[in-house]
DNA sequence: GGGCGCATGTAATGAGTTACATGATTGA
DNA sequence: TCAATCATGTAACTCATTACATGCGCCC
């Protein structure tokens, strides 16, 4: 339903047609959902149905024919209530990478290090990437904003674990930074 | 296939059955996963059938006989395979409440700092919550550490919307504030 | 004796993805 | 002429959720 309302108001703010709908949200809402073409496609013609928007075919030369998407009395009704309590809603975040983390115990601590230093590398890509896009106008902006500053907190947090795992794997055998020489009982 | 990653890993950890494992999974691992009791009940089984797990039932007195499971050698090769992907990968934190945000725009200045601060209220709860939890052994208090730095982060965010989010509404007409007389920013 | 916790599931439903299908225009 | 972009969709599939079903034990 999440998807119902950003659709939604990306339509009330101008109409139209699928394909440059899903090319903005690709573009400036990539933060907030993972929707994917067919199913914005799909979403829009159920949204038809249920009276939301109405539909306009329009035709340029020998283009493909478009269809142009205008928020109807209804759509505007539920944007305004699905906005309320998008806005009023709180839902915790959930962190799948944090499944590997939980199980770190499981496999030698250089292991542990080198994966996670590799997750790192790409957290920073990542943000690199966030850092060069242009300010957008009005709210984008905060959105990209909330991005890069979380971003700036889970790289902090990710070194941390890094460091702590380093930390335990030299105190309790001064010694094994000699590859990896042996295997002991891991199994279990 | 997440879930699966973290079935392995908690099955490795100790044998169990599936009322058990899901209790212990809601219990400490809640900000992993939104997994549901039927879908482990289900994933399960499934990965029985594929040969990762093995069941023994178990009966203790005339209660309801309980399947217990435990890692096979090939539930252990994919979960070493899982967690070195889960640790190395990263995945983009998809944020859905930013949705609302996005379109702040569309409502009275006053009305989206009303609900954000119902959003705010709900977060500090939580957060709360987390501070109360008692420490974990082992990598689960990472999580938890994980879970309240990210929490903090995304309150200190949502103070600077809503602080933005007022400044805008009182530029243009200077008085509006005979209502919340006013909300210093304290603490954290 | 009534309700909660233990213990396991099924069935219906729904949401969303991938892969596929089509066909025109534009630029290299 | 070949690939990419524009433009829309369908079909098959996976995955997970909700609601439902069952039944014993334990405590009040």
């Amino acid at each position: 339903m999440k998807d119902k309302l950003l659709l939604l108001g990306v339509l009330k703010q101008s109409e139209m047609h699928g394909y440059q709908l899903y090319d903005f949200i690709e573009q400036n809402l990539a933060s907030c959902t993972t929707l994917k073409k067919p199913s914005a496609y799909f979403l829009l013609s159920k949204m038809e149905q249920e009276g939301l928007v109405q539909v306009v075919e329009q035709r340029i030369g020998n283009r493909p024919p478009r269809k142009v998407y205008r928020l109807t009395q209804a759509g505007e009704r539920l944007f305004q209530q699905l906005l309320q309590e998008n806005l009023s809603q709180f839902t915790p975040t959930v962190f799948p990478g944090d499944i590997g983390i939980a199980f770190l115990d499981q496999i030698p601590i250089e292991q542990g290090v080198r994966l996670l230093r590799k997750r790192l590398q790409k957290m920073q890509v990542h943000l690199a990437h966030l850092e060069t896009i242009p300010p957008h106008r009005g709210s984008a902006s905060l959105l990209i904003k909330h991005q890069i500053q979380h971003l700036h907190n889970e790289i902090q947090w990710l070194r941390e674990v890094i460091a702590d795992l380093q930390e335990a794997g030299n105190l309790p055998q001064a010694q094994k930074d000699n590859e990896f020489s042996h295997q002991d009982s891991s199994s279990n």
